[in-house]
DNA sequence: GCTGGAAATCGACAGCCATCGATATACATA
DNA sequence: TATGTATATCGATGGCTGTCGATTTCCAGC
């Protein structure tokens, strides 16, 4: 995660002067902000975003045997991408035996959705 | 960018069997998931992501003498950060004199918007 | 036990990113 | 023309990212 970003004084203005309207700090608190922020980010590779859509319009939990195959990359990068979306609090999974099953969390994506709207 | 994805035969062929035809991925698809991870990579930092939201919140252009003060970076960097997102093509900026003023561009963010809903 | 398959982790590598200070560019004003 | 100011760009640096092949871990079935 980068660095966190801090709130600093206003650089004094000349007397009068005036570039435009003032501008008030942003409404989205900092660790709102950082949270969103994770999020956009975990979605911010095409194949992890895509991911995301495969698992999602797949109401129940996917396989990663039926994930696999779909992306031109291998195993182990897949599971890295999987592991990148787990740490970001976007998806989930579930150990069955041999095989692991991958889902959406719910409401996961909410607070950026809302942001966007 | 990163590497683009593609998509694979769904099911590993035997040799020299012919199954069916492999389901590809529509390219929309791709080219969409492409474009929206773009964006979604923009806002993966928390300060752009307050920048983004700062100019949303003002929804004319503001300057950025208004913005470098709000956030504990460097010029440079803030400027760096200002450059990420009209690469991502979700904000423009316009020169007055020694004043330069920023603004997001309309339905930049929506296919994202639509997307997360 | 042993063998085989699914998934995660490891180790390495090239490329990208956020950050800074220094500098350049462009404009305003004296 | 000379000076000052706002913004962008440059160059360097440490850290992170996406990718792979190789390996490990875990489990099922023999």
């Amino acid at each position: 995660m980068a660095v966190d970003f801090q709130l600093a004084p206003k650089r004094k203005r000349a007397a009068g002067e005036r570039c435009c309207e003032p501008v008030v700090y942003p409404d989205v608190q900092r660790d709102e902000a950082a949270r969103m922020a994770e999020v956009a980010k975990a979605l911010g590779d095409p194949i992890r975003l895509a991911l995301v859509d495969v698992l999602r319009k797949h109401a129940g939990k996917v396989c990663v045997c039926e994930l696999v195959p779909l992306f031109d990359v291998s195993q182990p990068t897949l599971s890295h991408h999987l592991k990148k979306l787990r740490d970001a609090g976007v998806v989930d999974s579930e150990r069955r035996g041999l095989w692991a099953y991958y889902y959406v969390i719910p409401h996961a994506l909410q607070e950026l959705s809302a942001w966007l709207t």
